[in-house]
DNA sequence: GATGAATGAGGCTTCATTCAT
DNA sequence: CATGAATGAAGCCTCATTCAT
């Protein structure tokens, strides 16, 4: 077969938990799914806290790889902070990235318990970090207004936190919302004579 | 008794969907909580959802209340703006309003049936049209930028959501971090020249 | 009715758990014998292991009560000590009270739960306690042998133990074996020139 | 490697039976203690029960050769019940002997199928056989009283199950208790003049 | 209004056993 | 012989909801 049982019981659970968060996630649902025994998950996993709290890695790596890869090749701190920012939010709409486990598993919602938390919380820490370093540039390179980097990027990150679940879990949103987003983060950031700022 | 058998049931809901969730939520655990027997709920609010939806709705209706009274009296728009991001922030940091239920239970977070997700979605929509008041009236002092209101108060709006859940359930924000983000929004909304901006 | 549903789901258990012991005896075989919703016994006895230490813990009860009753009216401690032994095995063999949980539930086998096993440790030595004075009063008025109340009284209950499971768990018991197995122990506390012993 | 993996599956077996009884003991367990692969329990023995059973009938075995061997040398009838009890008790609380397993897998506790515990049964006439010679032999040469030697082996064996699970299962055993259990047997078959009665 | 015993569907999890490799 | 992924039945327990009192 193409992918193992494990693969795509792993899938089937982010599909899942995306689709109708932990609770309305069943063991069984998940098995029928991926075609495959219900006692096969806590083989392979241990229980469902395991089995989501492994649903939420995969997709955070991803995400990490993405942000990164986004930021690389800037040419400037400004355009890096807005190249994140945009990578986030282009993430978060692709239905193939499974955006929506995180949305409901991270340290913005609950885990149940702490140890699963702490380790949410670490790489989530690392999401953090390619922001930090993108602003830490535009410092360097005065193309971004003199802010401490690091409380700027979390409150950049919460604005991407906010907006995104704006976009994905009500009717709020305004068809161009994104870019919007996007140009308020600019705005907030640049410096104050700021002309070109970013071009894409 | 100074409180009915019924204010006491919602009181104890509401600190229990705040605490717990949705559904580590038990009606036992609320009865108990509130000293009553367990068919009481079902008798005054049908059932769960109903119940967790008189919660919700009872914590926005203060919430309402609070956001409407801080903009009424602001001498212009950008101090409105910033009046409500504030009592926005206060709001969700004070314990007696029971804030934590409107985190897990808003349109930003799931409501099973239809019809209750569209009674919270109008709620909150008289929330963002708080802000887009202020906004106007600032767009007409010339107090704050030129930018549409409608989407500038939603994406304000998705701030505060996220700024909230970094501080509520995240051990990533900083000391001042509510400050900082009052900041952020002030840069993002003020006319560029603009110098006095808002004074509290 | 004539019994409530909790007792009737006490008494199925006790039945059960004396039949088939702990592993083999079910929710569903209990309810179903009780007539009753499975979902009673948690809601009455929390969970199983709980469940099954009521059932212990009445028989235990009823037991103790026909120890205390046969020796009281003893005519001299030899007496009382035979009528303690004979009660003991008396009430093994009476399909009616339920021994056979004690057989699988007594800290003579296996509990999971500490406290649970010191409740039943707590209860048994109380049954010690019935024969130590029934000892102690053959030692005063010389109708037993010098011998230590307290060990004596210890071996003496091993042995009930011994014999009651040789007959009710082994095909190994002739058909007058407890009389055998009293008059053993009679031999063995009666004072060495003892001719009478005991009259019954 | 020096032992077999199925000799380590067997020693596992023993083990954890004996630590956590039947239904607490998984194949997962014995695998893992036996660094070996569950499949290979099947493989070797069959199923559980029949691993059980092997279990069992490989203490017995050692235990009946003990016994054996601890009558074998005696120089009267009386010495040999008195050795066979102590060696009985001996092998009881040596560890290496692997007890326990006896204690939760004999005719005195459950097996399902009906034809191993017919085995078991079997094996168990074996180990009461010993005692009974030991106690014709003490009958024709007159150190024991007259008793009937199968029924006073049958109690006297009772006697040491009942001891046994005192000392081993409940915290009721005080120090000496063996020693006590031993004299309360030589007391219970001695001649009534009966001085020396054994010397060891 | 108030109580809590009673219900029963359904969830997560365990585990002996099978089987392809 | 050896492995361990895979199976699926069955167990315990939870919990919203009902209903007789």
């Amino acid at each position: 077969m193409a992918v193992s049982k494990k693969e795509a019981l792993l899938q089937a659970a982010k599909d899942l938990f995306g689709e109708c968060g932990y609770n309305e996630t069943t063991f069984k649902k998940i098995a029928e799914r991926a075609n495959v025994a219900m006692g096969l998950m806590t083989h392979h996993f241990g229980n469902k806290e395991k089995l989501f709290l492994a649903c939420g890695l995969d997709v955070l790596e991803n995400f990490h790889k993405k942000l990164s890869a986004a930021t690389a090749g800037a040419p400037d701190g400004m355009t890096a902070v807005y190249r994140y920012c945009k990578a986030y939010l282009d993430f978060s709409v692709d239905p193939s990235t499974n955006w929506l486990v995180l949305v409901r598993c991270s340290p913005y919602s609950d885990m149940k318990t702490t140890s699963d938390r702490d380790i949410m919380i670490e790489k989530f820490m690392q999401i953090h970090q390619v922001l930090i370093e993108a602003l830490k540039r535009g410092l360097e390179d005065h193309s971004i207004a003199r802010v401490d980097p690091v409380q700027t990027a979390i409150i950049i990150v919460s604005l991407m936190v906010g907006v995104n679940r704006t976009r994905v879990l009500t009717p709020y949103a305004p068809d161009n919302f994104y870019e919007e987003a996007l140009d308020f983060v600019v705005r907030a950031v640049a410096p104050c004579e700021g002309m070109p700022l970013v071009q894409e």
